[in-house]
DNA sequence: AAGCCTGTGTAGCAAGTGCTACATTTATCG
DNA sequence: CGATAAATGTAGCACTTGCTACACAGGCTT
């Protein structure tokens, strides 16, 4: 049990159970280990979350890339379109749970937590540009743009106002009815 | 003591030292009493923090009236200035950052998290409807267009991406630079 | 073979968690 | 005044937290 093998079993747990239940000794149990073993391989519980978030951010950017459509979107309302989509399917529900604890570490300090919040966001971003209509008079700061609306859509779709969020966008003339 | 003596004391200290130190305690230490008397006066710790946030709810809804403007903006680019100077101003600042925590217990499926989250949006987007231009086309439409752009910036900015949600409201055309 | 470094198990510690039992004070009302 | 109820203090329980001390195995080099 290498501490790399250990990190994706850790990740799981953290995807599915979130940032608050990932305790020394529950995390031991879901990699099939022991509390004190983590502490052997990562040196302390701040070592291993660093350790973690910052893996979790790679897999992140894994999804992403996996997920990158081949041909471009036509209009900037079809890339909204397609990224909430994408937000939507089942396999990012788990980063989109996690992302809002990160957020609120972030808020409050939380050196390693700002990082992975940084690298995500980094990641989310780069991907947006792609992803711009080629024919887009301002692709960077159209991406910058887009990046706003999304992330504040997927924030009102968390607590439950989504509507609030669809009628927006529709409102902004990005979306048709 | 009394249960709403309690609670302004309670808020405060939840809203400068966030709910993650928030056992019972610290927040007895913070209001001058006993672990003993929260659970006396509350019932259980579940029932105390769906009061506290009830309560937080109230008093965020009180800060907006008072921040609220006499007169209206004159363009929707006014609109989403004043909310953002709005929050910007210190007195806002605990609430953001406890904002994200209310969050991430929301999508974790806290009851009372849920609540206080819809509750504390409901009003900001009450409030942003009032702020609207008069001559705005479609003031309900446009107030959901800015509340997720105004969620999105803010989230942004709690990352250290404030310049790309600036940048992405200059793009929008909203803000001139 | 002797020693040593790496990995692992067992046991525990001090602090903190929500909550409770019991006793006591304080206030209210007949 | 005496009784009854509301309010509070003191101790503690069972559990979880991050972390550590100690022992002990196995493979490695010399």
């Amino acid at each position: 049990m290498t501490r790399d093998s250990l990190l994706p079993l850790l990740a799981a747990h953290v995807l599915t159970h979130g940032l608050g239940q990932a305790s020394l000794r529950p995390l031991a149990r879901a990699a099939g280990t022991s509390d004190r073993m983590l502490l052997y391989h990562f040196g302390s519980k701040e070592a291993l979350m660093a350790d973690l978030l910052g893996h979790i951010a790679q897999v992140y950017a894994a999804a992403l890339d996996a997920a990158m459509g081949a041909e471009r979107a036509a209009s900037r309302g079809e890339v909204v379109a397609r990224i909430l989509a994408q937000g939507d399917a089942a396999a990012m529900q788990p980063f989109l749970a996690l992302w809002w604890e990160i957020v609120a570490g972030a808020v409050r300090g939380i050196a390693s937590y700002r990082t992975a919040a940084r690298a995500m966001m980094d990641e989310l971003l780069g991907w947006l540009e792609t992803q711009m209509p080629a024919d887009d008079p301002d692709p960077k700061g159209g991406a910058r743009y887009l990046l706003t609306l999304i992330e504040g859509t997927l924030m009102l779709g968390a607590i439950d106002h989504g509507d609030t969020a669809h009628d927006g966008l529709l409102a902004s003339g990005l979306l048709r009815p």
